[in-house]
DNA sequence: AGAGGTACCTGGCAGC
DNA sequence: TGCTGCCAGGTACCTC
C-alpha cells in the first residue's frame, strides 16, 4: 500500500516524465472514487502543460497551468506511465494523454483514492490545511514532539499516525519505527520521555529515509507496460511478523489491535 | 478538545 | 470446486 516513501518515489520517477508536457485530453471511466472526480475535469484539464510534482502527505500535488491536480492512492491506488494508449481495464478509472503519446493511468482497485482539482494555492485546500509538518522537515523536532505530547493520554503508535501531529506515517512505518526506537506502541503519548521523543523522531526519520532510497532503486522500472511501478519490499522488523521471533532478543513478537489496526511490536525491546 | 468508533471498497485467503 | 465471510488499510467524519 502506498506509503509517503512510495509516494515520493513515484513523484521523483514521474517528475522527468512529466513536467513541459501537455495534457492534450483526459478520460474518466469512473467517477466514484473517495470523492468523486470532478465532472468537468476532463474539460478542464484539456490544454494545459504540467508545470511542476510535489508531495504534501500523502498526497500527490501536479501543477498545471490554471490548477493542481490533488491525488491520493488511497491504500490500493497506483499511477503510473504507459508508452502508448492502451486498452483499459475495471480499474482503471482514470487517465491522462500527453502531447507525446505517453499516458498516465490512475489505477484503484479499492477506490479508497482521490483525484481532486483546485485553483487555489493547493496547500489551502481543506484536505491540505490542517495537516502537520512532514517528518522529514526540520519542524518535525524532539521538541515539537515533546511539545504537542504533554497530557495526551492516547498510545502513542495512535498519536503519531494522526495527521494534524506529523503527516505520512501509516500503520507499517508506525509499528517500525516505534520497534526501531525501542518504544511500546501503547505507551501513552504523554509519558514519552524528552529522550524518547529524540529517539522516535530519529527512527521515524531513518525509516522513511531508507524506505526512499530503496524507492530509487527501482525508478528505471517506472514506465513499462504492465504497469508495475514496483514497490520496494523494505525490510520489514516487525510489520506482519506476529508470532515470529524479534530480530534482536528471539522473543516472539506479540501482535495486538489499535484502533481497529494490527499492531506487532516486541514486549521485550518495546518499552 | 480529546478520544474512540465508523464508513468507504474489493482482492485474497481461510474455512466450510 | 464453489461459496461465504473476514481481513487489510488511509483518513475524513461522526459521536460521546
Amino acid at each position: 500500500m502506498p506509503e509517503l516513501p512510495e509516494i515520493e518515489t513515484i513523484r521523483r520517477g514521474l517528475t522527468p516524465h512529466l513536467v513541459g508536457h501537455t495534457i492534450k485530453r483526459a478520460a474518466v471511466y469512473q467517477h466514484a472514487l473517495r470523492w468523486p472526480i470532478p465532472a468537468t475535469l476532463a474539460k478542464t484539464l484539456a490544454g494545459q502543460t504540467i508545470r511542476s510534482l510535489r508531495r504534501r502527505a500523502k498526497y500527490l500535488l501536479i501543477d498545471l497551468d490554471q490548477g493542481t491536480l490533488i491525488i491520493h492512492l488511497g491504500m490500493s491506488g497506483r499511477l503510473y506511465l504507459l508508452k502508448h494508449a492502451s486498452k483499459h481495464g475495471t480499474h482503471d478509472h482514470c487517465e491522462f494523454f500527453l502531447e507525446d503519446d505517453h499516458v498516465l493511468r490512475f489505477t484503484d482497485p479499492r477506490r479508497f483514492g482521490a483525484i481532486l482539482w483546485t485553483t487555489a494555492a493547493a496547500n489551502e485546500h481543506p484536505l491540505l490545511a490542517s495537516l502537520g509538518p512532514e517528518p522529514l522537515e526540520k519542524n518535525f523536532s524532539a521538541d515539537y514532539l515533546w511539545r504537542i505530547t504533554r497530557k495526551r493520554t492516547v498510545a502513542i503508535k495512535l498519536f503519531i499516525m494522526t495527521n494534524q501531529h506529523v503527516v505520512g506515517i501509516g500503520n507499517i512505518y508506525a509499528a517500525e519505527s516505534l520497534f526501531a526506537a525501542g518504544i511500546s506502541p501503547l505507551k501513552p503519548a504523554g509519558e514519552l520521555t524528552h529522550s524518547q521523543c529524540t529517539h522516535l523522531v530519529a527512527a521515524i526519520r531513518n525509516v522513511l529515509r531508507a524506505a526512499i532510497r530503496a524507492g530509487g532503486t527501482t525508478l528505471k522500472d517506472f514506465v513499462n507496460g504492465d504497469g508495475k511501478p514496483g514497490y520496494f519490499s523494505q525490510q520489514l522488523h516487525v510489520y506482519g511478523r506476529a508470532a515470529q521471533p524479534c530480530i534482536r532478543c528471539h522473543t516472539l513478537l506479540t501482535s495486538i489491535a489499535m484502533g481497529q489496526r494490527s499492531t506487532v511490536y516486541c514486549a521485550h525491546c518495546q518499552k
